[in-house]
DNA sequence: CGAGTACCCTGTTGGC
DNA sequence: TGCCAACAGGGTACTC
């Protein structure tokens, strides 16, 4: 269940264990990993073989690694690429519900899970792409304006320092929809899932239902500075866990479970009023809520 | 175009 | 014990 804060010290950790070092060799496991490479598996590995890496950068919960480009055509004896800034090739990784960074010596793995394996010119560690769910995935890319091609479309994310409340608050109010369906709204906000959601809209006491079109400045900041909140204790429980083997953490282990208000804990009372916490079907998935802090509003849009 | 839904996928859990 | 439904859910394709 990665949301920003796991994708974040995802990319803390290939920014340690991956950055400045240069591709060897790259080995695909199975076709669906880079479906959405729709060049095939062969341009795939040509594109990034014997490429530096140069960095780990993160837009919501996507990850993209940009990559020197060859000096051929650094020196200008290749096709333009610097006047606009685009061009640039990237790997763009989404962990999806399960996929796993590993950054670990070489060796025979075993792992049904494993979708992708990365070789470098240094030797250990090599880095593993493991996916037990399969909605994550991989692909080869070019950066306009600082950012893959394929995510132009998703939002700024609240960590970003140039995330704009006032131009989103704006966005949302425009909407015809509920509170929650708008943070879940990747091209309003990224990086807000299903649980950070849910924490955040308890912290300012909003049922998810509540009509955008009706928030007012104050609630909107209220909620927005929970959200700073809940993303900021997350990504630094995600931080003090961090395993130098492990590039990823295990979006499973309980790190982050023990300060979950209302995700996972229907019937439980709630902290600030003691009322039993309800779990409610809502957009193929569940939403927690209290019923006495978050009472469903009059005008509710589901 | 905005809003809302179906589907992709597999391992775990719980009811009968 | 064994089987099947429910559940987890981000993103995209699709319909209206």
């Amino acid at each position: 269940m990665p949301e920003l804060p796991e994708v974040e010290t995802v990319r803390r950790g290939l920014a340690g264990h991956v950055a400045g070092r240069t591709i060897a060799t790259v080995e695909i496991l199975g076709p669906r990993t880079i479906r959405r490479h729709v060049a095939g598996p062969g341009d795939f590995v040509a594109r990034l073989t014997g490429r530096r890496v140069l960095a780990a950068c993160r837009r919501g919960k996507y990850l993209w690694l940009p990559m020197l480009e060859p000096e051929s055509r650094e020196r200008g004896w290749g096709p333009a690429t610097s006047a606009e800034g685009a061009g640039e090739t990237c790997l763009v990784a989404h962990l999806g519900m399960s996929g796993q960074f590993l950054a670990v010596p070489a060796g025979v793995d075993r792992s049904p899970h494993l979708r992708a394996r990365f070789t470098f010119t240094d030797g250990d560690p090599e880095l593993r792409f493991l996916d037990q769910r399969t909605f994550g995935g991989l692909l080869v890319d070019e950066l306009v304006d600082g950012v893959p091609q394929s995510i132009v479309h998703i939002a700024r994310d609240p960590v970003d320092p140039l995330f704009d409340r006032g131009a989103v608050f704006a966005a949302m109010r425009r909407r015809r929809t509920g509170v929650k369906r708008a943070l879940l709204d990747q091209s309003l906000v990224s990086g807000i899932g299903n649980i950070y959601a849910d924490e955040a809209l308890w912290r300012a006491r909003l049922h998810y239902a509540r009509a955008t079109e009706g928030l007012r400045r104050p609630q909107l900041d209220a909620l927005f500075d929970a959200v700073d909140e809940v993303l900021a204790t997350a990504i630094r429980a995600g931080g003090t866990s961090f395993d130098a083997l492990y590039v990823a953490v295990n979006g499973e282990s309980g790190w982050f479970e023990r300060s979950l208000e209302v995700y996972g804990r229907e019937g439980e009372p709630c902290s600030r009023c003691g009322a039993a916490i309800r779990r409610e079907p809502f957009m193929n998935r569940s939403s927690y809520r209290c019923p006495r802090c978050q009472p469903v509003p009059r005008n509710a849009r589901w």
